[in-house]
DNA sequence: ACCCAGGAAATTC
DNA sequence: GAATTTCATGGG
């Protein structure tokens, strides 16, 4: 069990329910178990203090990252309340979220599922490419599967998933990714409309995709993903704004957003 | 039967 | 080239 404590800004059930990620679900009692970088935990907050149960003390520092323990949102919040009035409220509404640092090639994958698509049946399909091509864990769970691992297999291996037109795509993610000819390395550093161009080499991945698994895989907190969502709450609650208005924190800006949008459908009548 | 779901590719005009 | 259609699957 890791303990961390006087954590500010977080809220398990924000972050881990806003649709950044698809491995988590919550327990009974309000804990959240899950897999990510092979290791399979439980995690839950008291007070001020988050609590990882089933994992080792020696990956303190992975879990420190994984949870993005050590920015701090309380001023990004701050800033980007200056932006806008109703920024403001939804960051407020909003401000347990932290931007997960979660695996590359995990995230490109959810989220090349995630097109059209409902978060309900994405997690379905992600946990049975975990359980068909993932490595099992002592607890019965499985790892994400590697590319290394995926791009031996094809469209019609990928059947049991029932991902659909989708299932092509992640062959040719992996198939890239493995060979070295998409380098998600790369995305981390290079300019950001690079970044995007690297990832959409792939089939199947376009800018929403790709500005996904930069913001999500690789910290990207500058991409402003938009989908339906977003092209409404644009349209009606920033209508002056644009995407890159949003700032060198915009990624946030938009999981705020995003989040206080879906919690008040009710917003846009 | 119909619509929608954290889009993108394929086709059409 | 920009606008429309299609793409599997499942739930409401």
């Amino acid at each position: 069990m890791i303990i961390f404590e006087h954590i500010a800004d977080l809220d398990l059930s924000q972050t881990l329910d806003c649709g950044q990620c698809f491995r988590w679900t919550e327990q009974p009692d309000g804990a959240f178990s899950g897999v990510a970088f092979g290791k399979s935990v439980t995690a839950r907050t008291e007070n001020d203090s988050l609590l990882i149960d089933g994992a080792d003390e020696s990956d303190r520092e992975l879990w420190r990252s994984y949870f993005d323990l050590d920015t701090d949102y309380t001023r990004i919040r701050a800033e980007l309340s200056c932006l806008h009035p109703v920024l403001k409220e939804a960051a407020s509404y909003a401000s347990g979220i932290r931007i997960l640092r979660q695996e590359p090639f995990e995230t490109l994958c959810t989220f090349i599922i995630s097109q059209n698509n409902n978060i309900p049946r994405i997690k379905g399909i992600v946990g049975r490419l975990c359980e068909n091509f993932g490595e099992p864990l002592p607890d019965g769970s499985f790892t994400f599967p590697s590319a290394k691992t995926l791009c031996k297999l094809t469209v019609e291996d990928l059947a049991p998933l029932r991902a659909g037109f989708r299932a092509r795509y992640l062959v040719d993610a992996s198939r890239k990714v493995s060979s070295g000819e998409v380098d998600l390395e790369l995305c981390r550093s290079a300019p950001y409309q690079d970044a995007r161009a690297e990832l959409m080499k792939i089939t199947g991945v376009g800018v929403k995709v790709a500005d996904c698994t930069l913001l999500f895989g690789m910290h990207r907190v500058e991409a402003f993903p938009v989908d339906v969502w977003m092209k409404r709450a644009l349209e009606t609650l920033f209508p002056e704004m644009t995407p890159s208005d949003f700032g060198e924190y915009g990624g946030i800006a938009q999981q705020y957003i995003f989040h206080f949008s879906r919690m008040n459908p009710e917003i846009f009548g």
